[in-house]
DNA sequence: TTGATATCTGTAAGCGCTTTCATTATTATC
DNA sequence: GATAATAATGAAAGCGCTTACAGATATCAA
C-alpha cells in the first residue's frame, strides 16, 4: 500500500539516497540506475511523501490562499490569478477557507503555526493593523491582498475611492437624493465605501439623509447577499419620496434591489461594486476592481520574497474603475 | 524567529517529551509543568510544526477538497457542506484546485502521492472508471462526490433523470418543439443530461430534431458560462421558426440565454440546472441537486471512514428535483 | 603502471516531532 | 518506616526523507 523510499530503495537493490536523488532531478546518478529506480517506483506507485520532504528541507513548495468562506464571489477571479501564476511554476497551490464561527485572528495563527505553507497569500481577510503586526512578527512569509498594514506586503484596492467615483457619478448628472445600500456593519470594505459616499455627498454639498442609508437583516456573507439588497430597496422604495439614484456596495446586493425594482416596476438607476461575472449579463453598472491581476503580482511577489532573504517591502493601491452598463441608462424606452 | 519544540524545552527547563505532551493534551504532565511550558510557548509563539507531527504521527488531521476550477459555481454549495461538517471536528479542511491546463488524472495521481491530507473529498472531478481504480489504488482514503466509481465511495446525482424530468415537463404541456442549451462536448454531465433529454423525447416519440440542440462556442469552463448560453440562444432564435421551450445544461448559460431573449424582446419558457443562488432572484426554474447535502454526508463519512480499518464501500444516487418559477410560466401579463 | 580527476553511490546525521519504555519522585498503605 | 502503587518526567528510537561527506569505481594523462 504505502511504500517508503527504503522499499524502494531496496528493490532496486540501491541505497535510499540513490532513490532521493532520482525523485530530486540530482544530476549525479547513472543513467541505468535512475532507469531502474524509475521504473520500481512507477509499478509501485512510490512518490516521496510531501511531509518527511518538507521536514528535511525545510520547504514543501506549498504557497497557500487564504481566503473568506469561499462563497464569496470577489475574490474567485482573485484565486485564479494566483493559481496561473503558479502553475507555471513547481509550486502547489493550496487554499484555506476561514470559517465565520470563528474569529479569523485565531484561525490565521494557528493555520501559520502550523507552516503547511512556505507563504501565504491573504486574500480578502480584514484584520486590525494591530493584529496583521502580530501574524507577520511569526515570520512567515506573507502578502495581503485587498487589506493593507504598514509593515506588510499588499496589494489593496482604494474603497473609499471607489464608491466616491460611483457616487460623483450621479451627482455629476443633477440628482441629489442619492441614496446607499449597504452591507453589515462589521464589513470593513463595506464601511469604507460607506464612508466614500458621504464624503463625497458632502463634498457637493448635501448632508447625508439618514434614511436614504440602507440595508436588509440578512446578515449572510456579512451581508452580502441578494436578499440583504432586496429587502434594503423594499425599505427604500417604502419611502415617501423614492431616490434618484442608488450606490450599493456590491453587485450581488445590487442584484437583489434590481429584483425588487422589478417587482414594483420602477427603474431608478443604480451602481453595484465588484464587477461580477454575471454583472456584464445583467447589464449591471459597477465598479471594477483589478482582482485578477493582483491576484497575479501578489503572487509573483511571493514566489520572488520565497528566493531572497529580505526584499523590500511592496505596497501597492489600486483605484477601482466605474463600468458603465444599462442600469444607468435612462429607460425611456419602456412603458412601465 | 522558527522556534522549535527544543528552544520550548530549553527555555522551560524540561524535556522535549514534556513539551510535547503539553500540546497533545495527554494527562501525564503537571499543572505547574504545563503552565510553564504554555507560558513560554505563548510568549514566543510557538505551536507544533504540521510536518513533523504528521510525519510522527503518520496522520496529519487535514483533509482536502479536491476541486475543479475554482470560478464554477456549482460545488460552492458542496464546498459549504464540507465546511460546515468539518468544522465540528478538529480536522483543517485544505482545498486543492484542479487546473484545466494539466489532464485531471495526473495531477490527482500527483497530489495523492504527496499525501498531504489523511483524505480526500473529490468535487466534480471527472474521470473514467479506470483512472478512479487506478487512484483508488493508491491506498488513500478517498470519496467521490457528483461522479462515481463501482469500487469507491460516492455520492451522485442522476444527470440523465434531472434532464428527464425537465424535458418531461415541457412534455406534458403539450410542447414539441423542445430546444437543447447544452455545453462542451467534453462535459461529462453535460452529456448524461443531453442523453436524458433525447431518451425523454423518444419516450414521447418525438425525433430529436438537430438545430433544436445548440452550443455557444465559448469554452471556458467547458462552456458552462453565460456567454455560451447567450450564443446559444441567438442561433435558437435565427431559426426559421421559434423552439418553444428550452431545457438548459446549466443555470448559468440558462442566464446568458434569458439575456439574449431579452435583446429579442421574445419569451420562451426555460428550465436551467443548479439552482444556483443567483436563479430564485431572476425567477429561473431549475433542476436542484442536494449539493450542501452531499457535500456534509461525504465528509461525514470519510471522517468515520479514517478511523476504522476497511468498512463496506458507500455509494449513493440522488434525483435532482424540479423547482418551478417564473420562467416557465406564461407571459400573458406583460406586453412584450 | 601510477597518480590525479571525474563520476557514481553509500553511510550517516539530521529535519521537528511523538511515543514507548525506563527512571525518578511522590503518595498511599499497613 | 518500609513497601507498593501511582504520577511525572526523561532518554532514545523512529517517522520518511535530504544531503553533506566519504568511499568506490572508472577514466585518462604521463
Amino acid at each position: 500500500m504505502s511504500h517508503t523510499i527504503y522499499d524502494i530503495a531496496r528493490r532496486a537493490g540501491v541505497s535510499i539516497a540513490t532513490v532521493s536523488r532520482v525523485f530530486n532531478e540530482s544530476a549525479k546518478v547513472s543513467p541505468a540506475t535512475r532507469e531502474k529506480v524509475l521504473h520500481i517506483a512507477r509499478e509501485v506507485g512510490y512518490m516521496p511523501q510531501g511531509f518527511a520532504r518538507g521536514l528535511a528541507r525545510r520547504k514543501n513548495n506549498v504557497i497557500m490562499a487564504v481566503v473568506p468562506l469561499l462563497s464569496n464571489y470577489f475574490f474567485l477571479q482573485v484565486l485564479n490569478g494566483i493559481q496561473h501564476t503558479i502553475s507555471e511554476t513547481d509550486f502547489e497551490l493550496h487554499i484555506y477557507n476561514v470559517k465565520p464561527e470563528e474569529p479569523a485572528f485565531s484561525q490565521v495563527k494557528r493555520l501559520l503555526g502550523r507552516r503547511w505553507a512556505d507563504g501565504y497569500l491573504f486574500v480578502s481577510i480584514h484584520l486590525s493593523e494591530g493584529q496583521w503586526q502580530e501574524i507577520n512578527q511569526l515570520g512567515q512569509q506573507m502578502i495581503l491582498i485587498d487589506d493593507a498594514c504598514t509593515s506588510c506586503n499588499y496589494f489593496q484596492i482604494n474603497n473609499k475611492q471607489g464608491a466616491r467615483i460611483a457616487t460623483e457619478y450621479f451627482l455629476d448628472r443633477g440628482f441629489s437624493r442619492i441614496a446607499l445600500i449597504t452591507a453589515a456593519d462589521r464589513s470593513i470594505p463595506a464601511a469604507k465605501r460607506c464612508e466614500g459616499y458621504y464624503e463625497m455627498l458632502r463634498e457637493y454639498g448635501i448632508t447625508p439623509d439618514d434614511p436614504l442609508t440602507a440595508r436588509g437583516s440578512t446578515d449572510y456573507r456579512d451581508g452580502f447577499n441578494e436578499r440583504n439588497g432586496y429587502e434594503a430597496m423594499l425599505q427604500l422604495l417604502a419611502l415617501d419620496e423614492h431616490p434618484e439614484a442608488i450606490v450599493c456596495v456590491s453587485d450581488i446586493q445590487a442584484i437583489g434591489a434590481l429584483s425588487a425594482m422589478k417587482e414594483q416596476q420602477v427603474h431608478i438607476p443604480i451602481i453595484g461594486y465588484d464587477d461580477i461575472q454575471l454583472s456584464e449579463y445583467i447589464g449591471l453598472s459597477t465598479m471594477r476592481q483589478p482582482m485578477y491581476e493582483m491576484g497575479c503580482k501578489g503572487t509573483k511577489l511571493l514566489l520572488d520574497n520565497l528566493g531572497e532573504e529580505s526584499s523590500a517591502l511592496v505596497q501597492k493601491n489600486y483605484t477601482p474603475e466605474l463600468i458603465l452598463r444599462s442600469t444607468t441608462r435612462a429607460k425611456s424606452n419602456r412603458k412601465d
